[in-house]
DNA sequence: CTTCTTGTTACTGA
DNA sequence: ATCAGTAACAAGAA
């Protein structure tokens, strides 16, 4: 979500929007459900924020809109002119994942078309995600009822003690809680931690005061080093360039199947499940 | 056919 | 009040 975050402010941020398409209304929240686009036409994009994983756009006139994108959503933004089939776009920086080909396709539930005639695409196959209008108000209830977003100085080893007490569940699914943490998902609560050399399913109460240091000192390096490779993507991730620049050949457990070799100590990784969810973990590396 | 998948929330029962 | 487990959302890949 930051490197679209980053990529985008760069393309949209002052521009106006000239109309709004929705193509699948299940998405929009917030709102009548055909009031999108009288809601936002007209309206120019003061900023773009981000809150864990969710996106925040800001709106001129006041007030916000608020997009996730879940499982499989994707922001993709296209200059003026429409794109050859089959070509790479020239829109440096955006992001596409190679799902359902050029937008728009049939994934594409939302438009977002601005005064120079710039596009944004909200496509999202699976239709978790959604794109909220709210009002300050609102944005700040939602705020409150989040953790610190996981880069910010507030994620602090002190911070985690605290969160963690009294949590009798496993580490990993605190790291997952988006009211203890905001912006750590599976695949990096995977990898953080295995940086940090702690099972995921230890108790998050036993989690020792060095352990809590070890987690954020990993959240950081991890999250800071898979947003200078521009993020990890499932699968068929290329940017606007074609280029494969991604965090995916740095993972070192998640993605792992049972009883492969660690990549650090030769050992074989562990397959369980957490939370319901897939986890993966070196029972040698991680006490 | 079954099981799995980048996220979150509502519900159940303890 | 709090916690654990599960289903649900929907579509596809393996």
């Amino acid at each position: 979500m930051e490197t679209i975050r980053a990529g985008l402010k760069e393309k949209i941020i002052g521009k106006k929007i000239a109309g709004v398409e929705v193509r699948n209304k299940k998405v929009v929240q917030g709102c009548h459900k055909n009031d999108l686009a009288k809601r936002l036409t007209g309206e120019s994009i003061d900023d773009i924020g981000r809150i864990g994983k969710l996106m925040t756009f800001k709106l001129d006139g006041g007030g916000y809109f608020l997009i996730h994108l879940k499982m499989t959503g994707q922001l993709i933004y296209t200059a003026g002119e429409r794109l050859l089939a089959g070509g790479h776009s020239d829109n440096k920086g955006t992001i596409i994942e190679d799902i359902g080909g050029e937008p728009p396709n049939k994934y594409t539930r939302v438009i977002f078309i601005f005064e120079d005639e710039s596009k944004l695409y909200f496509n999202d196959m699976r239709l978790f995600g959604y794109i909220r209008i709210v009002d300050d108000q609102e944005l700040e209830k939602i705020k409150k009822d989040m953790g610190p977003d996981a880069l910010s100085p507030e994620f602090t080893a002190e911070y985690l003690r605290q969160a963690l007490s009294g949590r009798k569940s496993e580490i990993k699914k605190s790291l997952l809680d988006q009211k203890i943490v905001a912006g750590i998902g599976n695949i990096y609560a995977d990898e953080i931690l295995f940086a940090s050399g702690i099972r995921p399913d230890r108790p998050a109460n036993k989690i020792s005061k060095k352990g809590s240091e070890a987690i954020v000192e990993a959240t950081r390096d991890i999250l800071r080093k898979a947003i200078d490779c521009k993020g990890t993507t499932f699968r068929n991730y290329t940017d606007a360039n074609g280029d494969k620049g991604n965090f995916s050949s740095m993972l070192k457990v998640y993605g792992r199947k049972e009883g492969e070799k660690c990549y650090e100590c030769g050992g074989a990784i562990r397959a369980i499940r957490i939370n319901n969810r897939g986890t993966k973990y070196c029972p040698k590396c991680q006490r």
